[in-house]
DNA sequence: TCCTGTAGATTTAGAGCTAAACATACAGGA
DNA sequence: TCCTGTATGTTTAGCTCTAAATCTACAGGA
């Protein structure tokens, strides 16, 4: 057995995660917990799918996600590290590892930066062209069919709402108290 | 360099993205990014706060989700590896690694299931009781933090729009054309 | 010129996960 | 009894990440 229901069949909901924290352990704070158990159910979910609608396209998520950003960027399709990185929201070291991979591939070149000796610029080749713009199209007609069970405002207002908490979340947890 | 900007100040908006793609391969559907960008990103901040939080608490993010579920199950605090598997929604091999994990440092117990041999009935022991109690009280109170910009109406829509997403993500995209 | 500080990038150690292969324990029929 | 199927766990290979240590390129002052 290597598998764990997909659909969450056997997971328990947040609400019963609340009350046996409340049951267990009177007094922790829980309401927390209706919005964050949630949200990394559907990450979870979304995050599985991605990576077997890429697996069955030959790519994975992180190299994609690479790739993209360059492409995203439009020409010259060139970004240094320090760009990717702020971009694609991981570490620099990863930033550097998935370089090393799809270069490995002859999906990006590095190479000086033209402003700055330290800097390195990574380009995509045409090989990384052809592998972005025949998967992300895939992709995205995939992740439509994800999401048409909510209407348009009802999408709208998630954006909203997660924009909302993330703006709480980065600028609450940061520092400690400042109230 | 080590580090990336957590509160995503350097990151493009799911709007500047949407419409990179669209300028960029025009004709691609975009109307899913603004519900998964922004849902990545938010899951994204709260899951390095909480590496973060446990870090300076002395646990790991995958134990303490391991103990919690033995905790939160009440007396005996026992569960088999399948039931762990269901819960936690990871897989029955990354389970297996947990619990191999949390024995060695003495916080939990493998022994044959009572009902069954072929079951394992992992629990918790006093150790793991203590890592327990102690943590999860301070990371509830760090992320009733993070959410404390949204208004508790929001928070039960976002919960509520999430739990929707999540059954359309699940029902639409495991098997494929249904239509 | 030498020293010191800083920024950009890379390397390494150690977690943690999935998928797939394997091992084990039964159950039920021939 | 033997065979077959199925459920439960474990192991292994490979990927990816973070954090920390390291390397390299400069800049600015003494």
């Amino acid at each position: 057995m290597t598998e764990y229901p997909l659909d969450g069949s056997g997971a328990i909901s947040a609400v019963d995660i609340a009350a046996a924290w409340d049951r267990e352990l009177p007094g922790v704070p829980t309401s927390s917990i209706g919005v964050i158990t949630p949200l990394w159910r559907v990450a979870k979910v979304l995050a599985d799918e991605r990576r077997r609608t890429l697996g069955r396209l030959g790519v994975d998520p992180a190299t994609l996600d690479l790739l993209s950003t360059l492409r995203r960027a439009g020409e010259p399709w060139t970004l240094t590290t320090r760009e990717l990185t702020e971009r694609c929201l991981v570490t620099a070291g990863a930033i550097s590892q998935r370089v090393a991979r799809a270069e490995r591939e002859g999906l990006v070149t590095r190479a000086p930066s033209s402003a700055s000796r330290r800097a390195v610029a990574v380009a995509l080749t045409e090989r990384g062209h052809d592998v972005v713009e025949r998967t992300v199209r895939g992709l995205l007609t995939h992740e439509e069919e994800l999401v048409v069970g909510l209407a348009p405002e009802e999408r709208r207002r998630l954006g909203e709402l997660l924009g909302k908490l993330a703006a709480s979340a980065a600028g609450g947890g940061g520092v400690g108290g400042e109230g």
